[in-house]
DNA sequence: CTATTCTTGTTAATCGATTAAGTGACGGAC
DNA sequence: GTCCGTCACTTAATCGATTAACAAGAATAG
């Protein structure tokens, strides 16, 4: 490392006092008379030798770090990775930089996470929270620390949070489905307490009773969603109850995993069988036949965490003010047959078909 | 906020100096001949008070922050997201934090990040660079502070870095093209200098040339890769050269961009036209057809940037060596066609279609 | 001409750690 | 009895900023 340039160093340089450079550089130049020329000698001189503040004394000094530390599931869900990017965006047009972790839904990873943001002093959180970890942001709270949830919240604790309305979104798929003629609709979910899942869960629930259907509900463990062993479950599961006609997934890897179980099955979309994704995918409008979903609005999503983790990092009395903001999910309807049209081409140019 | 407790604090507490609470915390008990009597009382009084150490001013003191900074092209791209989560994971398991941040293939924000990082002390960076900021990282560099380029290097820079076989990789997909009897393989790629992009454009038209045929090139902006007007503009140039039989798209945003087009022109995937992808998304095989793509070895380009890092990160030595390490890639190949079972099915269930 | 008020800075404490150097008490050697 | 070496800690400087309190000299008042 190359001796980095202090503010004592430049008070050195200048003939002047550490303090007289810190009134200058923080814009207290009139507050405390600094006098023109000083300032534009000090102004000049930073830029000659490109002065770099050294943030982590000042983050020392004040108490402040800029920093907002922020805890998804997993940053390479793209549900999770949009609405980081929209945050980091945000966030960095006020000057606050942010933390990111994935917390794999591990409580104890979680945890750690928390305690190692709070040992770099972080000013605001954003989490979406596993549950377990109330005792933790419970205490952040009791240290007038901002924090806001998002995508879920923790049924004991009264905190700040920025949701959906997922009970909307599940009833609507429900219903959508039904005016297209399904008639034996199942839920495939995670086995999860979680407050958007059993919310997606009770949605669906009350649009089958108001309609006086069976529910047919699977769940699926958090750690197998991921993996091709959810597909298989899925699988089993529709092989078990072929009255089925349609099903809604309640997360977008259930989705995926659904779509090769039901590719794996022979069975098409939307002939054999309907398909209701949640957290709509960029990609689900490619897939042939393209997937209907209950999409989240992740640039609001996004805005409003930010909004009020500003206003509470803004003003105390703002930070103890709690609210929970549930933004409105849009069925976003794909048409997802095969116009008739594209299936006679391909009937007709099976002859020449060759391999990519 | 709460008072929260200090070294001092505990030093008083237990009528010790905070020299000794250090050393005790440090483990260098040992090598300071601390009493096992005041050891324990030590270690019981912090666990007894929850204390947590400050890092901001540990750092301060120490010059080390045990963060790394990371910048990605953006946060939100399924290539990026998954190797940050993989550099996430890993670098946690070494007691680092990574800060994140999206260049946006933007100089003057990339600038601005780099800055902004320096100002927190972060003691490694790990970036995939737009070309543009050569000086920022060469300063960097003269100032010994470990940096490892992935994805893409800068020519002029004599750096360590983490990169794919992206020649190799336009190679193969030409050749298997080939071998599945297309023709006219045309190539789209980014209007960029960057090396990965001009790698794989080597490729192509390495490959091509070994095999006699003329190339077919389209370059579309950086910018409007992620949006519609791709489309529109991929849609064109099929229209405009209506004898191509095969795309080898450059980036994933680009093949999904081209699908769209190959879809809103009515042709079929591998009837009227193949299609290989550069960047494998875990849904390419979602599609149908699914989709051959050249999959970079994620995992293994996280692994091997972490290890670099931390390698330049604990001695001055290895910081020194520059090294760049190229991962080979992975042809996908997919089988693409509509097997004939199931075009007879969608054929003699046309009849009850229903919308989903 | 002295007293008071501005001007324009400066001094020094502080944030919470780390660490080189120092110190008092005790034991053993000669 | 003096000298020296351990042992078991403590003192104080330091990292790079911020900021309340203070101060020297010029300007103005009375």
């Amino acid at each position: 490392m190359k001796k980095k340039v202090s503010i004592h160093d430049i008070a050195k340089a200048l003939h002047l006092s550490a303090a007289t450079i810190s009134f200058v550089l923080n814009g207290k130049a009139d507050e405390k008379k600094i006098s023109g020329d000083v300032r534009k000698k000090v102004l000049d001189y930073i830029k000659k030798v490109g002065y770099q503040p050294n943030m982590i004394a000042k983050s020392l000094r004040t108490g402040k770090s800029n920093i907002i530390g922020m805890l998804v599931e997993d940053i390479a869900d793209p549900f999770f990775s949009g609405i980081s990017r929209g945050i980091e965006s945000i966030a960095y047009h006020h000057q606050y930089k942010i933390f990111f972790a994935s917390t794999e839904n591990d409580v104890e990873k979680t945890r750690t996470l928390i305690r190692a943001f709070r040992e770099r002093q972080v000013d605001g959180y954003i989490i979406a929270p596993p549950p377990g970890v109330e005792e933790e942001i419970q205490a952040l709270m009791d240290d007038n620390v901002p924090v806001i949830l998002f995508d879920r919240y923790l049924p004991v604790l009264n905190t700040s949070s920025v949701i959906v309305d997922n009970y909307a979104g599940a009833y609507q798929a429900v219903k959508h489905l039904k005016e297209n003629g399904y008639a034996h609709i199942a839920f495939i979910t995670l086995q999860s307490e979680q407050t958007q899942m059993m919310a997606r869960l009770q949605g669906y629930h009350k649009a089958m009773e108001d309609r006086d259907c069976t529910p047919l509900v699977a769940r699926i463990p958090y750690e197998l969603s991921h993996h091709d062993s959810a597909a298989q479950l899925v699988a089993a599961f529709i092989k078990a109850n072929d009255h089925i006609d349609a099903i809604i997934f309640a997360t977008n890897y259930l989705a995926i995993n659904g779509l090769r179980a039901i590719s794996s099955l022979g069975l098409t979309i939307p002939e054999n069988i309907a398909v209701v994704g949640f957290d709509d995918n960029t990609h689900f409008n490619l897939f042939s036949p393209s997937i209907t979903a209950v999409a989240q609005p992740i640039e609001e999503i996004a805005q409003e965490v930010v909004l009020q983790l500003l206003s509470a990092l803004s003003d105390e009395k703002e930070n103890k003010k709690r609210r929970t903001v549930t933004l409105p999910v849009k069925l976003v309807i794909r048409n997802s047959s095969f116009p008739k049209a594209k299936l006679e081409q391909i009937h007709t140019e099976t002859s020449v078909m060759k391999n990519s």
